[in-house]
DNA sequence: TAACTTATCT
DNA sequence: TAGATAAGTT
C-alpha cells in the first residue's frame, strides 16, 4: 500500500477544467485568478484550470469543444442573454448534466438555483472558503464521473447547499470505491451518455491489479489514482471533427496520429483516437456486415454489376474527389469498387482477407443509438456534399451520411424512419435518408444508392432504383419510371425530361443524355441507341426509328433527314453525311467513316460525341488518319452548348461488327503503330473476362476483330468496312452491343429473383 | 521504438 | 456498449 500510494503520488496529476461564466468582466478575471490561485489540498496532485466566459453563448460554444474538459461550471445568475439556470438548462439539454453552481448576491434565487438542477448556490461576493467548497466539488465531480451524485435518482440532493454536498465526498468516495463493480453496467453507461460525465476514473488492469491491494476508500489513493486518463465522451461535435479528419485524410491513410493531428483537441491522446477508430472500423465492419443482406441482391462489381461491365461504373454527373472522404470510402471503394470486389468492398479498412464493406449501415447506427451518435435517436448524420455527388442544385448542402452533423434534425423514427442516413434500410425509409441501399422506399434527397422500391424527388440513388424514380433523383438504374432531372443511368421505365439517363427502356423525354432507349427518344436527348424515333439534335448513335435534322446519330434504322452525320441508314437520307445508306443517299452527305460515338464514352459516362484527339498514350505524329465527316458535322453538343469531347483512341470507335467488316466497300485508315497494343489492351482485361462485352463485335472473339488490323508492325492498317453487304436485322444492330442481350438476360433473371415475391410492381421488362 | 492494429477488459 | 488499456505487429 505504501508502494503504490507512493508510485501514485508520483505520477498522478488530477486536472480540473472549471468554466466560470460571468457578464462582469471585472469579476470574472477575479474570480478565475483565485480560482486559479487557489491551492487545495496537495497540489501536486491538482492542477485546475478556470475557463472565463463571458456570457452563456460564449460559454455554450465553448462547451461544445470543451465539453469533456470541463468538470464544473461555476455561473453567475443575471446575466443579459439567459439567466444562470436558463444557461444550465440549456447546457443539460445540449450537453447533458454538468455540474453546475451558480453564483448571485441574491440569496433569493439559492432554492430557486438548487430545485432546477443546479449543483449548488454561491453567494455573491465569494469568500475564500467557498472557493475551497467550489474546488472540493470539481474535485469530486472529477473523480465520481460515474458517481450516483448527477443521477435523476439523486436529484432531490440538489436541494442541499454546497457545504452539505461537500460535506457527502468522503462517503461518496467510499461508495464508488467499494460499489463501483456493483452497479450495473447500463447504470454507467446511462450515465456516461446522458448525464455527460466528463471523466470516469477507471483504472487500468495493471492498476487495478495494485488497487486490490490497497484499501478502499483511501481518500488520498483515491485522489491520486496513477494514469487514470480521462474518460473522454465521443460527443457529436467530436464525432463529427473525428469524421471530418478522416475526410480530409482518407480513409485508407487515416491513422491515430493524423486524425489527432487534424482534430486538434488538446485533452484528446492518440490512444483516444485509436480507441475510437477502432470502434468506427468496428462500425464500418458491421455495415458491410449488414449490407451483405442487400448485396448478395445485387451487383458484385459496381454500379452496373448486374450487368458484367466492371469498367461501366461512373455515373454521368458524379464527380468525385479522391480527397474527401465519402469520395475515397463510400464511393471510390464501394459503389465503384474495382473489378473482383463486391459491391462496396473494400481492403482499407482491414488486415484481414475479409473485405470490408461499408455501404450499407446497420440499423442501429442508422437510428443512432450506437457509439457514433449515443445522444440522439435516429440518424442525423449528413448527406453527401455536392462537390463528391455534383449532383443537382436541389441536392446542395448534402452530405454523406458520415459526415459531419450540421442540419441535424430530429428523427421521427427508430426503424428506417424519416431523417435516416443510414445506409441500409431493409424496409421503408423516409425522407432524408442517406442510405445506400433501401429495399423499401426512398424518399426525397435520399442519395440511397440502391432502392427496391420507389424512389421519389431529389433522391440521389446511385446505382439502382428497383421501383420508381421521381424529379430529380439521379438514381443510375431504375428499374422503374425517372422523372425530370433524373441523372439515372438506366431506367427500365420511362424517362421524362431533362433526366441524363443512359439507358431507358422505355420512353426518353427531352434533355435525357440518356444512352439507350427502347421507346422513343424526343428532343435533345443525346442517347446512343433508341428503337423508338429520333427528333431534331439527338446524337444518338442508333436508332431504330426515324432520325430528323441536326441528329448525329450513327445509324438508323429508319429515315435520316439532312444534314445527319450518321453512318448508317437503313431507310433514306437526304443530305445526310451518312457514310452507309441502305436506304437512298442525296447531296451533302459527307459521312464516310464514323465509328462510334460511344463505345468508350459510354464506357467513360461521357457523353456522346466525336471529336478525335491524340490518344494520351500514342504519339501525336501518329494519329489516325481516318477518313471523317467534319468535325462540325460530328461534334456534339451537350444540352448545356457544350462540345463533348472524345479521345481518338480505338475504345472510341465502334467497331462494326465482322458482317460489316466483310463488306464490299472499305475504307482504309492509317492507324498508329500501337494501335494494335492499344487495342489488346482495352479488349484484353485481366481482372474480368465480363469486360469483353464492351466489344462491339458482339460475342465475337477478340481475334476475330483483330481481322480488322493489318498485321504490318509500323504503318498497321485498319480495313474497316462501314458498310454491309447484306442487310442486318435489328437484333444484330451493332450499337446496342453495350446492351448484352445475355446480360440483360442477367439482370432479368436477377430482377425476378429479387421482385419473386414482392407485393405489387415488379420491374417492367421491356422484353415482354 | 514509435505507431499501429487487435484483443481484452470493465 | 463505449472507451481504455494490454498485447501483438509493423
Amino acid at each position: 500500500m505504501a508502494f503504490s500510494q507512493a508510485f501514485y503520488n508520483q505520477n498522478s496529476i488530477l486536472r480540473i477544467n472549471v468554466m466560470v461564466v460571468d457578464d462582469d468582466p471585472v469579476f470574472l478575471r477575479i474570480m478565475s485568478q483565485r480560482l486559479e490561485n487557489f491551492k487545495h489540498r496537495d497540489s501536486s496532485t491538482m492542477e485546475i484550470t478556470v475557463i472565463a466566459v463571458k456570457d452563456s453563448r460564449e460559454a455554450l460554444s465553448t462547451l461544445k469543444i470543451e465539453r469533456n474538459n470541463i468538470d464544473l461550471i461555476v455561473t453567475d445568475y443575471y446575466m443579459p442573454d439567459m439567466n444562470g439556470l436558463q444557461l444550465k438548462n440549456q447546457i443539460t439539454r445540449e450537453f447533458g448534466n454538468l455540474p453546475v453552481i451558480v453564483m448571485s448576491s441574491d440569496t433569493g434565487k439559492e432554492h430557486e438555483s438548487l430545485t432546477c438542477g443546479a449543483m449548488g448556490f454561491i453567494q455573491k461576493p465569494i469568500k475564500a472558503t467557498e472557493l475551497a467548497k467550489i474546488y472540493q466539488l470539481a474535485v469530486t465531480c472529477k473523480r465520481n464521473g460515474k458517481s450516483t451524485l448527477w443521477t435523476e435518482n439523486n436529484h432531490n440532493d440538489t436541494y442541499v447547499s454546497i457545504p452539505q454536498r461537500i460535506q457527502l465526498v468522503p462517503e461518496q468516495d467510499n461508495l464508488v470505491m467499494t460499489t463501483k463493480k456493483k452497479l450495473p453496467r447500463s447504470d454507467s453507461r446511462s450515465m456516461n451518455s446522458t448525464n455527460g460525465s466528463c471523466v470516469s476514473t477507471n483504472a487500468s488492469r495493471k492498476n487495478k491489479k495494485i488497487k486490490a491491494n490497497v484499501g478502499s476508500g483511501d481518500d488520498v489513493e483515491a485522489l491520486s489514482q496513477p494514469s487514470k486518463k480521462s474518460k473522454i465522451t465521443w460527443t457529436d461535435d467530436l464525432h463529427d471533427l473525428f469524421l471530418q479528419a478522416i475526410r480530409h485524410i482518407g480513409l485508407d491513410k487515416a491513422v491515430p496520429k493524423k486524425i489527432l493531428e487534424f482534430m486538434n483537441i488538446s485533452y484528446l491522446t492518440r490512444e483516444n483516437v485509436a480507441s475510437h477508430l477502432q470502434k468506427y472500423r468496428q462500425f464500418l465492419r458491421k455495415v458491410a456486415e449488414r449490407g451483405s443482406l442487400c448485396s448478395n441482391m445485387l451487383p458484385s462489381n459496381g454500379i452496373d454489376s448486374t450487368y458484367p461491365y466492371p469498367r461501366i461504373t461512373e455515373p454521368c454527373y458524379n464527380n468525385y474527389t479522391s480527397s474527401s472522404w465519402y469520395g475515397t470510402s463510400l464511393n471510390n471503394r464501394s459503389c465503384y469498387s474495382e473489378p473482383g470486389h463486391g459491391i462496396g468492398q473494400s481492403r482499407l479498412l482491414s488486415n484481414t482477407s475479409d473485405p470490408v464493406r461499408f455501404n450499407q449501415m446497420p440499423h442501429n447506427y442508422m437510428n443512432r443509438s450506437s457509439t457514433y451518435e449515443p445522444h440522439r435517436l435516429g440518424s442525423n448524420l449528413n448527406q453527401p456534399i455536392e462537390s463528391n455527388l455534383n449532383y443537382s442544385s436541389q441536392n446542395e448542402g448534402r452530405r454523406s451520411f458520415l459526415e459531419p452533423t450540421a442540419n441535424k434534425t430530429s428523427q421521427t423514427s427508430q426503424v428506417l424512419g424519416f431523417e435516416q442516413n443510414g445506409l441500409s434500410a431493409i424496409n421503408g425509409s423516409g425522407f432524408n435518408n442517406n442510405m445506400l441501399i433501401s429495399c423499401g422506399s426512398l424518399a426525397p434527397n435520399q442519395p440511397g444508392t440502391n432502392s427496391y422500391k420507389c424512389s421519389i424527388s431529389t433522391q440521389q440513388g446511385i446505382l439502382s432504383a428497383y421501383g420508381s424514380s421521381t424529379s430529380t433523383q439521379p438514381g443510375i438504374r431504375s428499374h422503374i419510371s425517372l422523372t425530370p432531372n433524373q441523372p439515372g443511368r438506366s431506367s427500365y421505365g420511362s424517362l421524362t425530361a431533362a433526366k441524363p439517363g443512359m439507358s431507358s427502356h422505355e420512353s426518353l423525354s427531352p434533355n435525357q443524355q440518356g444512352m439507350s432507349s427502347y421507346e422513343n427518344l424526343t428532343l435533345n436527348q443525346p442517347e446512343m441507341n433508341n428503337r423508338g424515333s429520333l427528333p431534331p439534335d439527338q446524337p444518338q448513335m442508333s436508332s431504330y426509328g426515324n432520325l430528323s435534322s441536326n441528329q448525329l446519330g450513327l445509324s438508323s434504322h429508319g429515315i435520316l433527314t439532312p444534314n445527319q452525320p450518321g453512318l448508317k441508314i437503313y431507310g433514306t437520307e437526304t443530305h445526310n453525311a451518312g457514310l452507309n445508306n441502305f436506304g437512298s443517299l442525296t447531296t451533302h452527305q459527307p459521312g464516310s467513316s464514323n465509328f462510334s460515338y460511344g463505345l468508350q464514352s459510354f464506357v467513360d459516362n461521357e457523353n456522346i460525341a466525336y471529336k478525335p484527339q491524340p490518344h494520351p498514350r500514342s504519339n501525336a505524329t501518329a494519329q489516325p488518319n481516318i477518313e471523317i465527316p467534319q468535325q462540325e458535322n460530328l461534334s456534339l453538343y451537350d444540352e448545356f452548348g457544350n462540345i463533348n469531347e472524345l479521345l481518338c483512341d480505338i475504345s472510341n470507335f465502334q467497331l462494326d461488327h465482322n458482317k460489316q467488316q466483310e463488306a464490299v466497300s472499305t475504307t482504309q485508315f492509317e492507324l498508329p503503330s500501337n494501335f494494335s497494343t492499344e487495342m489488346n489492351q482495352l479488349f484484353s482485361l485481366e481482372k474480368d473476362d465480363d469486360w469483353t462485352f464492351v466489344n462491339t463485335n458482339q460475342g465475337h472473339s477478340i481475334g476475330e476483330t483483330s481481322n480488322n488490323v493489318a498485321p504490318e508492325a509500323n504503318s498497321q492498317t485498319f480495313n474497316m468496312s462501314t458498310n454491309h453487304d447484306q442487310e442486318q436485322d435489328a437484333q444484330d444492330f451493332v450499337d446496342w452491343s453495350f446492351l448484352n442481350p445475355a446480360d440483360l438476360a442477367n439482370e432479368y433473371d436477377f430482377m425476378d429473383s429479387l421482385f419473386n415475391g414482392m407485393n405489387g410492381k415488379g420491374f417492367d421488362d421491356p422484353r415482354c
